[in-house]
DNA sequence: TGTATCCGATACGTCAATGTATCGGATACG
DNA sequence: CGTATCCGATACATTGACGTATCGGATACA
């Protein structure tokens, strides 16, 4: 009479399966859409038969649900580990008063877009999720608080950063994190589109600007 | 032995049915993405049978390219539409040397803003279209140069505009319209997905600053 | 080593979507 | 008013994707 509180069933080899096909779930779903995506493609790309697949997801909608959540958990987790890093680097970089602000601010930039991952498929999957959310709201609360959780960080960050640069916001951080967010997504899509190869390019050169419209030097309070 | 030089057969029922399709077409794509579409539904809104359809479209992709030029078509025929609105607009704003650069552009970016599509199909529609362009970048080569020619235009309304209201760029146009382009995007988007009314809350918000920030008074030059 | 359990593979029925071939009503035209 | 043409509707064969039921090899455990 073991209490057996197992919820979803554990195992090794079933977590490596379901990665397997989540892997493969995000390809399809980058190629080809939610809807366009088929429960066939992406057992071929995983190398399983559907057998497999419908062991371990009950329907195409379930893996989208598991997918949402592993992408959402890996960004939070790729973003805590690099943000880290560049707040060491805005500790190194701090300000001599006085400085021209767009020397200050351009490595800043240079850092952060590093530390972005950039490529094609993440690039795919998160619009695609993205649009998906708005075409089914209901089917997405996931990736509705997912993203929710993703701005509050970016706006968080921005506002501790901003300080550490001798400035002040004058816009809230979270519409300067919806912008900067904005910008570095577009930079990506447009270099897909036009067969570029620095995905930051365009993001480089704006970022710094922006983020000195948004801001001004601390105490020189102006409304 | 008349030349006949008809190429595609022309007569006003055709049109309107042609018409019919894409208006269903536009409606799918946006719903269920290029891939999720099925020629079945597109038929459903449109009120045909699928007979109509296979008689004016040969496929899928085709009725895909005839929407990617109808939609380019449309946009252009708008931005030209209401970009003349605008320079108007500005005439009447012009700068009394020396004013607060921020009470001459928040009125200007409210102006834009208010001649900016935002509906939720236009939002969809167009993201559709652009992330297929990066999924088949050979199948979409009109959306690739539509694209291209939008952006010129926006660029060029923005190297116009700018002086107008006392100020030169810092960067590119170009780079200024993406990013411009972008934040506006993302606005509506974020929007859509948090289910708030007004779409252009947030690029009302950041633009007027995002502008200054990518310009300088005229005549302080730097660099 | 023997046995129970797990889990991916196979096989099957069902259904939706495709594209073609054909039909028939409407419109244009003499 | 009659006839030819156009064009959307109908019918059909085919394919592919779905979900279920079942099987059998591998793994865990005594």
């Amino acid at each position: 009479m073991s209490l057996d509180t197992r919820g979803p069933v554990r195992s090794a080899r079933r977590d490596a399966t379901r990665e397997r096909v989540l892997d493969a779930a995000r390809e399809v779903f980058a190629e080809r859409g939610v809807f366009g995506a088929t429960v066939e493609e992406i057992c071929d790309r995983a190398g399983f038969t559907r057998g497999a697949f419908y062991s371990n997801f009950s329907d195409k909608d379930d893996v989208l649900e598991a997918l949402i959540a592993r992408e959402h958990a890996r960004l939070v987790a790729y973003l805590d580990g690099h943000i880290g890093e560049v707040d060491l680097g805005i500790g190194v970089l701090s300000v001599p008063d006085g400085a021209d602000p767009q020397l200050v601010v351009g490595p800043l930039v240079e850092r952060i877009l590093a530390s972005v991952p950039g490529d094609r498929q993440m690039s795919l999957v998160q619009t695609e999720l993205e649009i998906h959310a708005i075409r089914q709201p209901a089917a997405s609360r996931a990736f509705l608080s997912a993203d929710e959780r993703f701005r509050a960080r970016v706006a968080a960050f921005i506002e501790r950063g901003i300080p550490l640069i001798g400035r002040e916001l004058t816009v809230s951080a979270e519409d300067v994190a919806d912008a900067a967010v904005a910008i570095v997504e577009r930079s990506v899509r447009a270099s897909l589109i036009r067969g570029e190869d620095d995905p930051d390019a365009m993001a480089r050169r704006v970022l710094p600007a922006f983020i000195l419209g948004v801001s001004r030097p601390i105490g020189s309070a102006r409304d």
